[in-house]
DNA sequence: CTGTATCCTACCAGATACTG
DNA sequence: CAGTATCTGGTAGGATACAG
């Protein structure tokens, strides 16, 4: 939120700012298939550590993405769910997800092409 | 490409990595309206310096995404256009928009009612 | 178990100056 | 005009320890 374009009417750049985080897709898309519990999730998305899971689970939550329910158990059990509205967001991003399958070797066809480009001019 | 997660054939995650970028979207939306110059593009949108938006554009070219024709004008002219499989993935990229369109107003009442919680709370 | 708090580092982006 | 090079400060994220 630092420049104005952020604050400019530009609703690509609000979900950006939502899902371009590095994990974000990946939590909404576990927690799809189903209720999950901290640690459950942390050792689901190898990789992320316990702040930063933490974090975007508050993220995720105050956006209204995921729920969050706590158990009174000893010691307390919390449980994550996606929201309807979660829901509807990871539907969307899925069709970024067919894109990909269907043009990725596109663009590791161009990177080829364009890396040995670059070894010919450096040569 | 740090963990083992990117290792994966997760194609979600490999399409994260190309438009997460806060800048990336915004250029490839620019370039679908028609070719732009480097400084053109650089004014167009405000807040980008000079170098990111040249490590930007080197990363799109190198995915295919953008493509670059040099006019050996004097000084030296530069166009960028966006190509064929860039304006399929901002096709793609605008089903989040529309997403982001309808959905907004639900995120921001449910931080909202978040923050409004949180202040009672730390009250 | 589910977090928060702290420290620390590595990387990124901004500013500036310079080149072809 | 279209970049590259360098320096630097802020920040996100990892590791660790601790709390409820």
């Amino acid at each position: 939120m630092k420049f104005d374009v952020y604050a400019e009417n530009c609703p690509t750049r609000l979900v950006m700012d939502r899902i371009a985080d590095k994990w974000a897709v990946l939590v909404l898309v576990k927690l799809s298939a189903g209720k999950m519990r901290f640690n459950q999730l942390r050792r689901e998305i190898e990789g992320i550590s316990q702040k930063v899971l933490s974090q975007l689970l508050k993220k995720l939550e105050r956006d209204g993405l995921v729920s969050r329910e706590v158990f009174p158990t000893v010691p307390v059990t919390v449980e994550y769910a996606i929201t309807p509205l979660g829901q509807t967001l990871t539907a969307t991003v899925s069709a970024l997800t067919v894109w990909a399958e269907e043009n990725m070797p596109r663009i590791i066809e161009a990177q080829r092409r364009y890396d040995g480009v670059e070894a010919r001019e450096s040569a």
